[in-house]
DNA sequence: CTATAGCGATGCATTTTTTGCATCACTAAT
DNA sequence: ATTAGTGATGCAAAAAATGCATCGCTATAG
């Protein structure tokens, strides 16, 4: 779109911190690029960019600006969309960020579903740690937000959240598969995986672990639950998830079960569906929403707390 | 501004309803600015403006357009000022809408003092009734809106509210003007000169005639204050005016004198401050309303409501 | 019922702006 | 000292915006 390729063009060679690099990004020559960025700096009557020996960063006033283009882009987005819905054309495009714990398995089938409706609707995907998608909704550079664990809420627009039971995964000929009565004390017996720094599951686990003084025998961190999923397969080890997908107790994928702990030791986390704060969100976005919400009510009317 | 230009173009277009008249405003041929609106239809993938015989006019899509290109544009100009002022500029334009009743003495006195300190700052005032003014602040037509009388204060930002004394006037040689104790029943012997509808200060003194019953002998109205004060110089005529200025009672400018009048016939109404809801003002209109604020907790603090 | 004036749209020649290439000056790392 | 990377800039070519003349249309006036 031309309103926006002009603050576009800013915010590409903010992120790329290169003119040159930006400029490959968007298939036109350094040249063009930078003397677009000197015009525009001309035209606000102060640099915006700090030139260093290896790109340019944005100084102060760069900030201010950025924040308005990312505002301002995203607001034409969603006037856009509204003007296509007002035509019947029912098209846009929607960025989501979402935690590991999510992206995998909760959102493709969610997501396909919705698509079958709208299927003129394009998605971007990003899949971050939890500081960082905040960032992204605050930034204006993804629409929706989806985060397992804990976060500063009110500095967001909630838009669904609700309680997740954290299962523990192992595979199904796991000594501990077939016990009736499940602990963490059990399981710290064996080798024990927890996603990274950054996850929400991670800080679940860890605080029951903490709280029960429960030290597991070894511990091995992994940023992907593709590969800790995978890992179990091979070893006895357990790992952790959100049943995210209404998976019953003793159901799996594959050779994997899911088992909940018991009592003191049952662990459940909180899902977030979240964007900007005083922001309105394009028609797509509220329409991917407005079904994702229905379809988990009719789903796990329980779970849901807001 | 470049940025702006081409948002400022249909934002002109859409006030004048004309493209030719616009483009006589905006010292351009109409070929141009019409094939930029076409353009800019063309990138939005569906039309802004009806096109009637005599003219053009926002259909839906523009009106959804137009609230984002205003909004767009109000915070340009903010962030633009912010970023004068990281340079130490101090610079900066304030658009003001204000009543009639504080548009012509009470305003230009704040302003002088204002702009003393900063000399760079320009202004456009606007001198409309209520209801336009509260248009204008929601539109961002304006910055700031200065509003004498009721207005739906939860749809607004309010800066300042305070509420002030409405007193009669009339010449210095008026029978009424060395009567001790003034009531609206003496009052209602004399011609008495209402300010228009729409004007927060006719709401204040109309009910309160309605509420005693009272009925001025010959009513006029008008919708200059100036005239209103001319008037009465030369009649034995009564109005009323807020006392504004912080004039005692007994004073007055030229040979007209202010009373106030007593007992269940005292009359105030509110003077209210305001900007858009969820907006925030460029660095030179919040200093504005920050001197503005400051000045008139000294002057008044007992009138003050927030 | 025609004449007129005003509106937006459009083809074409002209002007203005933007772009791309080659190159400069500079810095950091090798 | 060399190399590879950065942003800035002069100049010619390409692209875009503009202005003029004009079209088709409609409402209004006579």
């Amino acid at each position: 779109m031309k309103l926006l390729s002009q603050l576009n063009y800013v915010d590409v060679v903010a992120k790329k911190g290169s003119i040159r690099k930006a400029a490959q990004v968007l298939n036109i020559t350094s040249t063009a690029l930078n003397r677009r960025i000197l015009a525009l700096e001309e035209d606000l009557g102060a640099p915006i960019f700090e030139r260093l020996p290896n790109g340019v960063r944005l100084n102060a006033a760069g900030e201010l600006l950025i924040l308005h283009i990312r505002q301002s882009m995203s607001d034409l987005n969603r006037v856009t969309s509204q003007i296509a819905d007002l035509s019947g054309i029912r098209k846009g495009h929607i960025t989501l960020a979402s935690g590991a714990e999510v992206a995998g398995r909760f959102l493709p089938a969610q997501m396909a579903r919705y698509c079958q409706g709208f299927p003129d609707v394009s998605f971007d995907i990003y899949r971050r740690d939890t500081e960082t998608i905040l960032q992204m909704v605050t930034n204006f550079t993804c629409d929706i937000g989806v985060v397992f664990g804990a976060i500063p809420v009110n500095q967001f627009q909630l838009v669904l959240s609700l309680n997740i039971p954290v299962m523990a995964v192992m595979r199904a000929n796991h000594p501990l598969a077939d016990q009736p009565r499940l602990s963490l004390q059990d399981l710290a017996d064996y080798q024990m995986i927890l996603p990274a720094e950054g996850s929400g599951l991670r800080d679940v686990v860890q605080a029951k672990l903490r709280r029960y003084d429960i030290h597991p025998k070894r511990i091995m961190t992994s940023e992907s639950f593709e590969f800790m999923a995978q890992y179990c397969h091979y070893h006895d080890a357990v790992t952790f998830m959100p049943s995210l997908e209404f998976i019953e107790e003793g159901g799996g994928e594959g050779d994997l079960v899911y088992r909940a702990l018991q009592g003191r030791d049952y662990m459940e986390g909180r899902l977030h569906i979240i964007h900007a704060k005083n922001r309105v969100l394009s028609v797509a976005a509220a329409k991917f929403i407005e079904e994702l919400r229905q379809h988990l009510i009719k789903q796990m009317p329980d779970h849901i707390l807001q």
